[in-house]
DNA sequence: TTGTACGCGTTATCAA
DNA sequence: TTGATAACGCGTACAA
């Protein structure tokens, strides 16, 4: 570490004890005007620095909080880390971020640095925190600190779930398609997440709900490739022609389709209707622009910083928290 | 923060001292087993974690390192974070993320920031913190911690910028377009970054080099929405019907304009030829998929992190990289 | 191989 | 309004 100067050195140049120069720092009201000036003045000259590692220590508070997420190709909870961050930051929280990668075991490894470095909230990005192995490193090493889970639940007295009603909106989507005369529904999804396998159930039940006479396929394609996204709705097209809507479990997903129909000459939405989720910033740019499952991202991420932030404050917050969501329509339907 | 136990308490619970402890802890070793195993016990037994903020506090090391990055809508740097994050991970340095927005004052105080909270390396997400008053603020309060800055440049002893030859693929896209016959060149940027001037100039430049009897103009967008890059290229179009290639300065751009250019009915590439940049995760998804130049993020993104450890070590590192960048070409030229 | 004693930079308690 | 002094939890010479 650098050789910076330390509150002592400043209060011998300014000619008084180190508490002072703390109070000072710390706007303490009584200090008097005159020597708090002095030592302000001393404190500019002397390029003194704030050592956090030694306040935290000593106020036993770090006003750290830390966000996990599991992977980089999940561009969608990429983005709720800023909205997580910035909300920390606006009430005056560093966070510290972990990539964990979707291994629960290493997940947890996480949790125990989370711990190590004296964090006093957590945000976990996403459903695929929802296990048990992450569930009892939270109860073994953060007791006692509120964890927040963005579009996922776990039980635990100072766990918080805030998830969007993704069954619901997967609902209204087929009830949209349902009303446009569509009948044959394919629904394609990447590795089967707890948030995944809850928009499954909403593809199941809105094919009871509103759709006769009509089929329904799930497709589960655990890969990160955009390959194998594209060959999935290629080789739907191909074994079941008379497919005329396919729901996609993410926007990447549904773009990857798209592309996949473009090439294969398929009409989108006079053929096959398209209906991607999580509403992305990609989703109004594609050619057709994609019908879209709005899961409310920025709302989650920013009820889950202020859940915690309630929690701090000592207030009681509600374990299990949803947001609606919703279709938006596009081209593609 | 929550009472956890100290080395003190697994020290009386273990009969012996809390140096010894703290020996079993960072695997001194001479330590005898027989003591090793009791204190392990005792440990396991006895919920202890850690305080890195003490830990830093003694050892004179946080190893933490800091990661700045302007604006949550430049997907392509937030991926270049995640990057960066693992690097460092996977080296024993958790990393502290600010979201800083774009005015270098703000910037500058998240540099204070990062500088009282003791890291030991940061990493600046983009040229947008090329700007003197980050260079300055570096200078007051990080003058002995090694900065590295991705896609962009600051003089400083400590500074250490890596760059993608941005001018160079640029140039290449002109080639590869003038050699298809093009000849009536737009360039349309967002907010002239320093990055954003070097495309430019690469663009300027490679009309000089590679078209004859053409035309070219550059179309500067200061502004985030969708709406308004979809406006300039229909603007464009208006204005300058004879276009027959336009080059974006990022995929999300070239994204909105394949999006107007498809609605208005434009053929790409046969009327029109199209070019994005930072061949991003979409540009391979679009209809027609988007010819980008790859100006290496993950590359950068590494090598910034690694010229960091290198300097940590003590390694003499070159204060300006710059790593070639290709063009990725697809359907849209 | 282990324990003692002190330092890391700050805040908090108490007296003055 | 200020200054000693003792924590905070851990690492580390030094001595034993």
């Amino acid at each position: 570490m650098t050789q910076d100067s330390t509150i002592y050195d400043i209060a011998e140049k300014a000619g008084v004890s180190a508490s002072t120069v703390s109070r000072v720092i710390n706007n303490y009201p009584y200090v008097n005007k005159e020597t708090r000036a002095k030592v302000l003045k001393v404190i500019s000259e002397s390029n003194y620095i704030k050592n956090d590692s030694a306040r935290s220590l000593a106020t036993q508070s770090t006003k750290m909080a830390g966000i996990l997420i599991a992977d980089v190709r999940t561009t969608h909870h990429t983005e709720g880390v800023y909205y997580v961050e910035h909300e920390f930051s606006k009430n005056g929280y560093s966070c510290l971020i972990y990539n964990t990668g979707t291994d629960p075991e290493q997940q947890a490894k996480y949790i125990h640095l989370l711990s190590q470095r004296k964090v006093e909230a957590v945000v976990l990005m996403g459903s695929v925190f929802q296990n048990v192995t992450v569930q009892n490193a939270i109860m073994v090493y953060l007791p006692n600190t509120p964890v927040a889970i963005c579009n996922g639940y776990l039980d635990g007295q100072n766990i918080y779930g805030v998830t969007s009603d993704e069954h619901g909106g997967v609902l209204k989507s087929v009830q949209l398609l349902a009303g446009k005369g569509h009948k044959n529904y394919v629904f394609i999804t990447n590795k089967m997440t707890p948030s995944n396998q809850e928009k499954v159930n909403g593809f199941k039940d809105g094919m009871k709900l509103y759709v006769e006479n009509g089929s329904s396929v799930v497709v589960e394609v655990p890969s990160n490739e955009v390959a194998d996204y594209e060959e999935a709705t290629r080789r739907v097209m191909r074994e079941k022609p008379d497919t005329d809507a396919i729901i996609y479990s993410e926007d990447y997903i549904a773009l990857a389709g798209l592309h996949a129909l473009y090439e294969m000459g398929v009409r989108v939405p006079e053929e096959v209707a398209v209906v991607g989720m999580n509403n992305s910033r990609y989703a109004q740019l594609s050619n057709p622009a994609l019908t879209s499952i709005d899961n409310m991202l920025y709302d989650t991420s920013l009820i889950a910083v202020r859940n915690l932030l309630e929690v701090l404050k000592g207030e009681r917050v509600n374990h299990k928290m949803s947001i609606g969501s919703e279709v938006v329509e596009r081209a593609s339907t």
